[in-house]
RNA sequence: GGUCGGUUGGCCGAGUGGCUAGGCAGAGCUCUGCAAAAGCUUGUACGGCGGUUCGAAUCCGCCAUCGACCUCCA
């Protein structure tokens, strides 16, 4: 175990903490996951980018993390809390598709944006469907404790009555009395007692496709049941970090909460995290603002507000550069200046491995400055993983690897233990932490079998300094979007313009 | 209307009560047949008004402004 202390801001007690495992070195994380009734959208990815760093950082320090990330499948509903169709059911109306089509096309859809966004899957991925026992034996319980009625076939929580005994509100900052002030008046809700309450068990109807037995007839869960009751199975009554975006603090955090302590008496979560949104023109970019864009016309670049494609390594890297906790508002300018900025990173990644140590006049100033650097850029990370910071400090050691690199491939100014260290900490925070991987522009030998030839047969024309031919090769390429870049040491490479 | 969170140099974006992250752009330089690329160096800042303090961008108050949540959303 790395010894370096992990702080944590937990929005429940809305302050950094310091983190303390259960049981180390087990971790216990559970993350809201998508709603498989459309393709994710960038917004979503930001999401579980965040919680890719947290479980990546926990693991480099050595925690054996079980993560657990849903997928809804049922029990989401589109309208009105507790009202409406069904999210899954309404697409698969309007698709002609059976829901469970609906399910798997857009669970591949999320985990092929998961894998190209470099984001490790979780350890157990249960689907809501999936555990229908669970939840009616979560209600069960919910029922026994006395914090939930039945009317007509449905089962619905008992605020007010869990008030009494419990906060409710208290992670999302709401108070009880105001909830039910504000609350709108929305059709189908004349079955609940109060405002406030909401559906663990709702009543279908007999066009309902989705729906399953119970102790109390034919229904489906409620939204904020399933990740109350896979949490519970796969993590234990309590555990220790639990994510999810920004929205939806409330009101479905606010209900697994109540749903946990109505069951078993106790708060579920250690840690509570939440990610903030993403912005597109100052607006969060949401499903229903109609304003998202999908990464994978990010990556194509076929979207109204886009120049050109970003690669899937420009977007996680324009992420990492904010705090988790911070908006983010994306532009064309800020892909542009991620896209330069990762360029940097990853070139002084692979200088590092060209570099030779060699023995020589140590600089006590350079030799105390990377050690800070070492050390810094994980306390940093360790700080409610501020990636924006260790970014910064990886910026500093690419300067002086650069350096390195440019002037004579090899360094003699620091110890060798030390370069090691450096080598080690920045390819592993790098690859490992950040989880940033090179991209080849072009996957495609055969055309990398032409351009080098052509590169060679250039470089031969320079070697008899005939410019006239080597720079019609060069200009001729690069009207046809094939940019040559020559290097120092007489090596060319070439790059394919998007 | 209620609750919460922002407001940092040309742009983006971190941040601790005193030692002014970082990136992009700009400027200078190195390299280069030329160019591009790459690299090195470098300036400018903390919404407004008060207060606390020896000292505040950092703490407090008021104002302005933007946004989020209060309804499904990561």
């Amino acid at each position: 175990m790395n010894s370096a202390t992990l702080y944590i801001y937990n929005s429940y007690s809305k302050s950094k903490e310091v983190f303390k495992a259960i049981n180390p070195p087990f971790v216990g994380m559970y993350v809201c996951g998508p709603t498989v009734y459309n393709d994710v959208h960038l917004g979503n990815v930001r999401t579980f980018l965040t919680f890719d760093i947290v479980f990546r950082l926990l693991t480099y320090l050595g925690y054996k993390v079980r993560y657990v990330r849903n997928i809804t499948d049922v029990g989401h509903l589109v309208d009105d809390a507790d009202h409406g169709e069904d999210k899954i059911a309404k697409k698969a109306r309007l698709e002609q598709l059976e829901p469970m089509e609906i399910v798997q096309k857009y669970t591949i859809g999320f985990h092929d944006v998961m894998r190209l966004m470099n984001i490790i899957p979780p350890s157990i991925e249960p689907s809501a469907s999936g555990h229908i026992i669970e939840q009616i034996e979560m209600i069960n319980s919910i029922i026994a404790n006395g914090f939930a009625y039945e009317v007509n076939g449905s089962i619905y929580f008992d605020v007010l009555k869990f008030n009494e005994e419990y906060p409710y509100g208290k992670l999302s900052g709401r108070v009880l009395e105001d909830l039910l002030e504000t609350t709108r008046d929305l059709e189908g809700q004349e079955e609940k007692r109060n405002k406030a309450d909401f559906a663990l068990w709702k009543k279908a109807d007999k066009n309902h496709i989705m729906k399953w037995n119970s102790p109390w007839g034919e229904g489906f869960p409620g939204w904020h049941l399933e990740c109350s009751a896979m949490s519970t199975k796969y993590l234990g009554k309590v555990f220790d970090i639990h994510g999810g975006g920004m929205d939806l603090k409330f009101p479905h955090h606010e209900s697994e909460i109540a749903q946990n302590i109505g069951a078993c008496g106790h708060a579920p979560v250690n840690y509570w995290m939440h990610s903030n949104m993403l912005n597109f023109n100052s607006k969060k970019m949401s499903k229903s603002e109609g304003n998202s864009i999908l990464p994978m016309e990010m990556v194509s670049g076929e979207h109204p507000l886009l120049d050109k494609g970003y690669s899937p390594m420009t977007l996680r890297f324009l992420f990492l550069q904010s705090h988790y906790s911070s908006e983010i508002d994306i532009s064309i300018k800020s892909l542009q200046d991620a896209e330069k900025g990762l360029k940097k990173i990853m070139n002084a990644l692979s200088y590092l491995s060209k570099i030779k140590w060699k023995q020589g006049l140590i600089h006590p100033e350079t030799v105390s400055d990377i050690i800070k650097l070492n050390t810094e850029i994980i306390t940093h990370l360790c700080d409610d993983f501020n990636t924006a910071k260790a970014i910064a400090d990886l910026y500093a050691m690419a300067t002086y690897i650069n350096t390195w690199y440019h002037q004579k491939q090899e360094v003699s100014e620091i110890p060798k233990d030390i370069f090691e260290n450096l080598h080690k900490i920045y390819s592993e925070i790098v690859s490992d932490v950040l989880g940033l991987k090179e991209e080849k522009g072009a996957d495609n030998n055969t055309l990398d079998a032409a351009m080098n030839l052509i590169i060679e047969l250039r470089q031969q024309a320079r070697e008899e300094k005939k410019w006239s031919v080597s720079d019609q090769i060069r200009d001729t390429l690069k009207a046809a979007g094939i940019i040559i870049k020559d290097s120092k040491d007489g090596q060319s490479t070439y790059e394919i313009e998007n």
